[in-house]
DNA sequence: ACCCAGGGTCATA
DNA sequence: TATGACCATGGG
């Protein structure tokens, strides 16, 4: 079973997810470094406290205290760290002089450029490249590797940039695609690999291994 | 009460 | 290169 066929079971199964869930690139990018190793409940309670405060911009973050930030995006989790990260994320942007000019970039040197800024590791910059550039990136995640792994398609301890090598020579580098699979992966993980140790209704037929780690 | 979520950094060997 | 400690709230 490839990667494409996958993708077209889960797409069937669940339909458009329309993802990422924000109303703005920038947005798209605060969830980014929010969500990181967090339920994303949590991360809309921080983003909603941000907007509440009138303080989700780059401006409004680059300039912010530390502390008042992390105040505001306690709900998150690890607030104190991920208000250094966000700070450290819109000190770079806009000394790159915001979205038009990364978004002139070629694909490969916005990511690397991105994932050179602090607190933003292989996921959070896919993350953004993806989901908030528009470009043909393929996002792992553990539960890609847990579900691939556990088809026995490819091995988990693999590194990031490995796993990402095998997705993506495998699939059409089309945003549109991509964008949509990662949003399948995590949704099949959320409905059907929690709670259960097999999981009965999978689309995938298959068991997660989600008990077994 | 226990487990873990849409990870990443840093120190250590 | 590869583990391990650490970060921290909130839902199941």
């Amino acid at each position: 079973m490839d990667p494409l066929t996958i993708y077209q079971r889960l797409s069937e199964h669940f339909g458009p997810r329309n993802w990422w869930p924000a109303d703005t690139a920038f947005e798209v990018m605060v969830g980014a470094i929010l969500t990181q190793n967090t339920a994303w409940i949590n991360v809309v309670k921080a983003m909603d406290s941000l907007k509440a405060a009138d303080c989700l911009s780059a401006e409004s973050i680059d300039t912010l205290p530390q502390d008042t930030l992390a105040r505001l995006i306690r709900p998150s989790g690890y607030y104190n760290m991920k208000a250094k990260r966000l700070k450290a994320y819109c000190s770079w942007y806009l000394q790159q002089g915001g979205f038009d000019s990364i978004n002139a970039m070629p694909t490969d040197a916005m990511r690397e450029t991105i994932l050179s800024v602090y607190g933003v590791g292989p996921e959070t910059a896919d993350d953004i490249v993806l989901y908030a550039f528009n470009r043909p990136v393929f996002v792992i995640d553990s539960y890609t590797r847990r579900i691939f792994s556990r088809l026995g398609l490819v091995d988990g301890s693999k590194t990031y940039e490995e796993l990402r090598q095998y997705f993506e020579s495998r699939l059409p580098a089309e945003p549109a695609l991509l964008n949509e699979y990662h949003a399948l992966i995590v949704i099949h993980g959320k409905n059907y690999c929690r709670k259960r140790p097999l999981c009965d209704q999978c689309p995938l037929a298959i068991d997660c291994g989600y008990f077994q780690g």
